[in-house]
DNA sequence: CAGTGGTCTAGACCACGTA
DNA sequence: ACGTGGTCTAGACCACTGT
């Protein structure tokens, strides 16, 4: 056999078929999918082929799988977006704006009890805590707080971070498993609203981020955008992360 | 052979071994890593075991594949987050309030101008146009306001959504094939004011959702929360989404 | 107990892109 | 040109689990 494919390949058909039978509504959810041995005779393939297609759409969450019950279709449930977060720079330039950065205080410190929460317990017991701001245009843009874990990072004792953000070296640098944002809306408080030139109690959006190498966390960093100059953006697309995750990464 | 696999089976293993040398930093990024080849000869199984493990490794984002030029290790770029968007009632009851949900209008009318920015080019037809109120004990959570595409979803123009929020509604009848939030803060407007039972101008975190199935904009949902009462939270482990994806959905 | 998915094999041909 | 990844085969044994 071994078709030539000519524009995707046989498991990718699949895929393609079933997605269209679901979101068609033509196989609702807990309906029950052709087994694979059923598949691979319908298609006249083999049952790995059927494998990878199916294992695939289960990742994506349109199926669920189990051993002798067979593959039923999944019921709606909480949705998940993959949320993209950039660089500041890069967003500011995006807007065609001049990207500038200042440096506000850089000092290295002991661990507090306030750091606790941010960080896993015990916590490090030194940091680096980082304050900046990033400007779009001459207008303040971003308000950036930042501790930096000195344990799992040591080389940042020796980067003054004075022409470069601690976000865009620590990226480049440090290598990341995972990331734990949560995005709120604030009232400026004094200090914030001073630096980023807006009334105290103007309403801010707040991102902050956890991340962690391994088991420990990297950093910490709490950014404060001024209401309307920033929203985050989120997109899901189920099948999405199976089509086009070839050659993109 | 087909051994045991006690633990874990041996693609599994070939993940978490690849993960750890990048994670450790053993493997820089642009490092490139032994072909297919090299690994199956090294695990001692077979070359379609090697690439299970390694296509998973490149979903993830951890490698980038390259014909003739082998794989190396990805560097790091723009962050992606798996934001995980609850229902509202499941929210509140997981803050251990009661939750109501009230209905304040519900109309059917022709779009308008206005809607094209939520809906596709043209746009559709006939619109429903629903606005609600939820509440977590006695408070004020969230506003919604929504619009639903008639020509997607004829049913909902026999459902009342007086005791039901069409979300909850929607997430169970209509499949959906892509999502987009947007995210930001804003200052509460007077008339959202006085439903929230807050001062106008108080912060607020919006969330606007529109939702397709195949081409079509199904549904567009703007939710306002007042600032403290809600947040969102966005977790991105890469390879939790390889170990942890087989039962759970 | 019977049928499902989970995993694995030892080959194979092909398309592609880099050296 | 040649080695890489991309895909596919025609089997196999096993673990699990619903009937």
């Amino acid at each position: 056999m071994t078709r030539p494919a000519p524009g995707t390949s046989l498991y990718q058909r699949i895929i393609n078929d079933v997605q269209g039978r679901i979101l068609s509504g033509e196989w609702l959810p807990d309906h029950r999918i052709p087994s694979e041995r059923e598949f691979s005779e319908q298609y006249g393939c083999s049952r790995m082929t059927v494998n990878k297609a199916l294992s695939q759409l289960a990742q994506a969450g349109y199926i669920e799988r189990r051993r002798r019950a067979g593959s039923v279709v999944s019921r709606p449930h909480a949705q998940s977006a993959i949320l993209e977060i950039h660089d500041i720079q890069t967003e500011v330039q995006a807007l065609g704006l001049p990207y500038r950065y200042v440096l506000f205080s850089r000092k290295e410190r002991r661990a507090r009890n306030a750091d606790a929460a941010h960080f896993d317990a015990g916590g490090p017991a030194r940091l680096l805590a980082v304050t900046a701001l990033h400007l779009a245009g001459s207008r303040p843009f971003c308000h950036e707080e930042r501790l930096i874990n000195l344990l799992a990072v040591p080389e940042a004792r020796d980067e003054p971070f004075a022409d470069q953000a601690p976000g865009a070296w620590l990226l480049r640098r440090v290598p990341w498993s995972q990331a734990e944002h949560e995005i709120r809306a604030i009232a400026a408080s004094l200090d914030v609203a001073r630096v980023l030139e807006i009334a105290a109690g103007t309403p801010c959006l707040v991102i902050e981020r956890r991340t962690w190498n391994a088991d420990h966390v990297v950093t910490f960093v709490r950014l404060t955008y001024v209401a309307g100059s920033h929203s985050v953006v989120a997109r899901f697309g189920p099948l999405a992360s199976l089509s086009a995750r070839t050659g993109e990464a």
